[in-house]
DNA sequence: CGCCTGATCAAACGATCGTTTGAAGGATAG
DNA sequence: CTATCCTTCAAACGATCGTTTGATCAGGCG
């Protein structure tokens, strides 16, 4: 089907699909292997197991995203006056260019939703352990810039931010995109009003 | 265990429990009904088939929800000058009330986290078909208090709104209850941060 | 008592799950 | 050419899935 994508590769991008449209545990790696047309036991032998599997569909994404993430933070803070609005652009549009860029992105955020309900310890061990500082690291960069609020009405709002966030960008919402635009465009637009709704709602007077 | 409370019960809510931990295809009718200590065939007699088992849980705690919600939100638009934070309450308060009074509301929170991950289609259409009416309702109240947003801009700020709402109720954030503190403190705490979160979100300047 | 009805039970149904096996293919190096 | 290594393949493994079956139990009523 596309000769020119490793076997590997076309299975990663398979079970990002079928992981976001019916769960880990919902969808088989039989469907994963036949909607990457590849055998049944190239799973285990290029991935070891199914939950390894899952894994390597996190790294491949999030190794990326993290890393453009802290870089803009950076550049952010390398401002003479950073502004929250420039940390939290840092934050967003990252994952809205991996939603909107990439091939496969919007359903990797529907992967990444998924996650976050996930209580079973092993994934939430393994992205907690590998990402959990990125989420450390913005609060701090966040805090200077809203000293007359308590850490823990912080740490409230951040909360309430990332849950925002992996909500609207999941496509669960009821926003549709009209018939007379793009993707992109829809996105750029869900970005942009994210990032007023997020500035404003931690910036509420306590 | 638990000998007055009904067969029916006692599926219903050891299911809320553990299709909160491992979603509706990850827990299985066998765990379900040994956490219930009761026959496996029940399920099926009862209810049917696991598809049905999970509309009925969902309709156990809905029907109350959203009953409470319309309630208060007449209250407040009884109202000489309804306020935007009355509004918000009313959609706030009857889900922390379920989550932290009834047993098992906090499950549940979860599991309303999942069914909007879940992309399969008779879920979303039996929620969206029995309790879809309420956003819309909540929607009209709070528009003629922000006249000068835009009919696309307030979904997506909604939507931001019930994102934010879902996730911090379930317990996927980092804010844990302090040692010293009852549960009904830590409740209304939330509900003030996410008010006063959600009304400077709504009302972020165009 | 005998009869009926609804609930619970152990047991089994076929289907599907993740994983493993051993053989076959296919390219490269000596 | 043969030998080697990595990959792919069909087939099967035991386990577990949702669901169904038919027997058994308990209680109300004539």
């Amino acid at each position: 089907m596309h000769p020119h994508f490793s076997t590997k590769e076309r299975i990663l991008s398979a079970a990002e699909e079928l992981f976001a449209r019916h769960g880990f545990a919902g969808a088989s790696l039989r469907q994963v292997t036949a909607a990457a047309n590849v055998n049944l036991a190239a799973v285990n032998y290029h991935f070891g197991s199914k939950d390894n599997l899952i894994n390597e569909l996190f790294r491949r994404r999030l190794d990326e995203l993290t890393a453009r993430r802290l870089e803009m933070l950076e550049q952010a803070e390398a401002q003479p006056k950073p502004t929250l609005e420039a940390i939290l652009e840092a934050f967003v549009l990252p994952a809205l260019n991996l939603a909107s860029d990439q091939l496969g992105g919007s359903a990797f955020m529907r992967v990444l939703a998924r996650a976050y309900a996930e209580h079973d310890q092993t994934l939430r061990k393994f992205l907690s352990g590998n990402y959990g500082h990125v989420l450390k690291r913005f609060a701090q960069a966040i805090r200077p810039l809203l000293p007359e609020l308590d850490k823990e009405a912080l740490y409230w709002r951040l909360d309430f931010v990332s849950g925002a966030l992996t909500y609207a960008m999941s496509d669960f919402g009821a926003v549709k995109r009209p018939p007379g635009r793009s993707e992109e465009d829809h996105r750029r637009q869900a970005a942009r009003e994210f990032v007023r709704f997020a500035v404003a709602g931690l910036r509420a007077p306590e």
